[in-house]
RNA sequence: GGCGCCAUCGUCUAGCGGUUAGGACGCCGGCCUCUCAAGCCGGUAACACGGGUUCGAUUCCCGUUGGCGCUACCA
């Protein structure tokens, strides 16, 4: 095994391929496994599963690190960051499997298979229909010395397959329990293809191994691999990690998400304004939970309380109503000035506002964000709640200005306001309030109907922060010019 | 088919032999109110089924049914 100084305790990695973008089943297991390592004070790897060359791209590779950095995961050793027991990724790892398959072969526990793929199809075409289970028939295992000897010399191509022992193999789970699986129910699995290349269980374990990784959190379509990979690890003379099954991430229907069914990638929530915040509180309460009551956690309160052993064993189904309520309680708990820097990317990329916003500007733009306050469910809603009071023309939507400014009256009351605004002695909120009532009351009429043809005549629709708040903000020059403006919209 | 995992409101879950089965999202209604949100109050809705064990099962055991996963020279 290679050198280097190792992290006292636990150590736990998360091993994606870069086959994709990171979904949120990938980032609930990414999250359980840092949580782990955190709670436990050991370390935190992350490697890169790269093997499969055809599939694997350099941009997925970027993307998953990008996503678990924004996420809020930091890792120990892995890419960028390195570490004792590098290479982390695994298409740089070649020099240790070759070493490790002859080892196998040489004491007995693998055997070179000279079966073709086509004649393995075939046999393994005709065993239902004979009404048996296949499993590989070790016909290469059952080779007289000769005959492998000639089948060696002649160049004929092998693979390498691993030799299952006799008996039984247990997995302690750390959520699912004792598991026991009957070694006659495995394969002779396939460890190093006709081309030399190691197979996905193989490497796992050497890797695992190499890098002393302790415990293993990864979702439940990898169970049936287990058994296979302690099997493989004790060939070696190693102890296999303590593993740990996730059930798998649900879509709405029930059925397992996945990237071709409604699985959104991780980077999809950032770019709509989702709080990484907000992400991995609800990735960890999916399938997860404390005391059953307490719904939001800060990270480091995560931390503190996570507990792999309480993790569910039934699938969870994944709820973006829940999640987007959960967002909108971390906006609305973000200060306003934290709240107005986060917002600040998506106003800037809709164009509303310029980069680097500073001074009186920056002051206006928090107070737009407090004024709109809690009505925004992600970050980007800012975009649509923020528009009137940055661009400068006013967007009448059709249906409220038929609902509001075409209705007679609306001309009337509008001009009445004008007069009113012309003469406020100040444009804050309090003294609008004051004037406007006051006004209300002289003509006999509900603040409602007064207030409605203002709003949609600076706003451009009937739904707004307090009308008040939002006429000050605006400030006596643009309000009693888009006054003017809805006036022309106006039936009279 | 074989092997494995799972089973509490529509969804996420609490429960760890005795509870009016709790909370949250959603939905519905009300209050508040200048609109929309937010907030507050109330309501809706669950132990898959059948056997055991037990004085007593949502809880323990077995089975049935159902869902899901794996069954590659993919990872």
């Amino acid at each position: 095994m290679a050198g280097g100084r190792v992290v006292e305790g636990m150590r736990v990695r998360f091993a994606p391929s870069p086959t994709g973008f990171l979904h949120v089943g990938g980032g609930r297991t990414a999250l359980y496994n840092w949580l782990l390592a955190r709670h436990s004070g050991g370390a935190f790897i992350l490697r890169i599963e790269d093997t499969d060359t055809a599939r694997s791209t350099q941009e997925y590779y970027q993307a998953i690190v990008e996503d678990l950095k924004w996420l809020g995961l930091d890792w120990d050793e892995g890419p960028e960051v390195g570490g004792p027991r590098g290479p982390y990724f695994q298409s740089e790892r070649a020099g240790s499997y070759g070493p490790a398959i002859e080892r196998l072969i040489a004491d007995g526990s693998a055997y070179r298979c000279f079966c073709t793929k086509e004649e393995l199809e075939e046999r393994r075409g005709r065993a239902p229909k004979e009404g048996r289970d296949w499993r590989y028939d070790r016909r290469c295992l059952e080779l007289a010395d000769e005959e492998r000897e000639r089948l060696l010399k002649s160049g004929a191509p092998a693979s390498v397959r691993f030799r299952v022992p006799d008996g039984a193999t247990v997995v302690d789970d750390l959520i699912l329990g004792r598991v026991e699986f009957d070694n006659s129910e495995l394969d002779d699995l396939v460890i190093a293809r006709t081309d030399g290349t190691p197979t996905y269980n193989f490497v796992v374990v050497v890797d695992d191994l190499e890098m002393g990784v302790t415990h293993v959190i990864r979702g439940s379509d990898h169970l049936s691999n287990t058994p296979k990979q302690v099997l493989i690890a004790r060939a070696l003379g190693g102890t296999p990690p303590t593993y740990g099954h996730l059930p798998l991430v649900l879509a709405q229907d029930g059925k397992v998400l996945s990237k071709r069914r409604g699985a959104v990638a991780i980077g999809e929530y950032r770019r709509s304004g989702y709080l990484p915040e907000a992400l991995m509180n609800y990735l960890a309460l999916l399938g997860w939970a404390y005391d059953g009551v307490q719904e939001i956690f800060q990270p480091d309160e995560l931390v503190e309380k996570f507990e792999v052993g309480k993790v569910s064993r039934k699938p969870a189904a994944f709820d973006p109503d829940k999640l987007l309520w959960m967002n909108e309680q971390w906006i609305k708990s973000l200060p306003v000035s934290e709240r107005t820097d986060r917002v600040l990317p998506f106003l800037t990329g809709e164009g509303l506002i310029e980069a680097g916003v500073a001074g009186e500007e920056r002051d206006r733009l928090e107070k737009i964000v407090e004024t709109i306050g809690d009505r925004l469910k992600t970050l980007n809603d800012i975009t649509d709640q923020a528009g009137f009071f940055l661009a400068s023309d006013v967007i009448y939507d059709s249906m409220s200005v038929k609902k509001v400014l075409a209705k007679p009256g609306a001309d009337e009351t509008l001009a009445g306001l004008q007069r009113i605004l012309e003469g406020a002695p100040d444009f804050e909120p309090e003294t609008l309030e004051r004037i406007i009532r006051a006004h209300a009351q002289e003509r006999g009429l509900s603040l409602g109907k007064l207030v409605q043809p203002v709003r949609v005549a600076v706003t451009g629709r009937t739904a707004s922060p307090g009308i008040f708040e939002t006429l000050s903000l605006l400030g006596r020059d643009k309000t009693l010019s888009r006054i003017e403006d809805a006036r022309g919209l106006t039936n009279e």
